[in-house]
DNA sequence: CTTTAAAGTTAGCCTCGGCTAACTCTATTC
DNA sequence: GAATAGAGTTAGCCGAGGCTAACTTTAAAG
């Protein structure tokens, strides 16, 4: 089964959590604000297919596969986000919105949208 | 209960098809690919909601707050295209991601596109 | 008039991804 | 060493929104 948009936030929660320290279900619940199990299953999924790795102590982990898309998903929202607050969005709904379209957006108009912010910066 | 992202490809649908002639769930069936059962539930959601009139012959309308959803995700559908082939996206990639994200856009987003596209424009 | 084809509906299945209730397991604290 | 708190799991519910199979209804064609 290939990732779905709610693993891609998972995956992109990890990645931003452990920025912030090791991270365990309980971190996912409270950044995510969704119940245990509900976080539980999800850290379940992932794992199976590869995408992280939890220790015996409840510690999760991403693996390179599932760095790549954490990656990936979070790339597009801070482009995103860059893009709309450049255009005169507030920080607050171009970061909402970016949330959103972040699983959307093709490999081909990310490309376009980033030549463009850069030669915009320049 | 409030309209879901599938509705809104509903309506949409419902507006494209409506400037080719007579809207029939069959119809809704050939474009947006679905078969005929999910087509009908949806209808008959979007009748029941009052987004959509159903004459005894099958042929389906939009309502005005029907009318506006549709007419707001369309707005949204080729704003976001003519952003990304602004870019440089190819026609067909821009529509693709156009179709998905049109459902996520803010109305503070949309305006800022919007005004940033006329002011390009000139 | 009967047969056939097109359109729509009904019944019911499935996956996804939330949820609560209730349980287990571990570790700390008195 | 027993009680308690925190973390995680199990079981099972629910709505959304696809699907197939099989039915009905209507209209056109022989």
């Amino acid at each position: 089964m290939s990732i779905q948009e709610s693993g891609e936030m998972y995956l992109e929660s990890i990645l931003v959590l452990s920025g912030k320290g090791a991270v365990r279900s309980i971190d996912i619940c409270e950044y995510m604000n969704y119940s245990k199990p509900s976080v539980s299953r999800a850290v379940g999924i992932l794992k199976k297919d590869g995408y992280i790795t939890v220790d015996k102590s409840g510690y999760i982990e991403l693996t390179s596969s599932g760095y790549e898309i954490a990656k990936k998903i979070y790339d597009r929202h801070k482009l995103i986000t860059d893009l709309l607050e450049m255009l005169g969005v507030d920080k607050e709904t171009a970061s909402e919105d970016a949330c959103k379209i972040e699983h959307h957006l093709s490999d081909k108009s990310f490309e376009a949208i980033k030549k463009h912010i850069e030669n915009y910066k320049k």
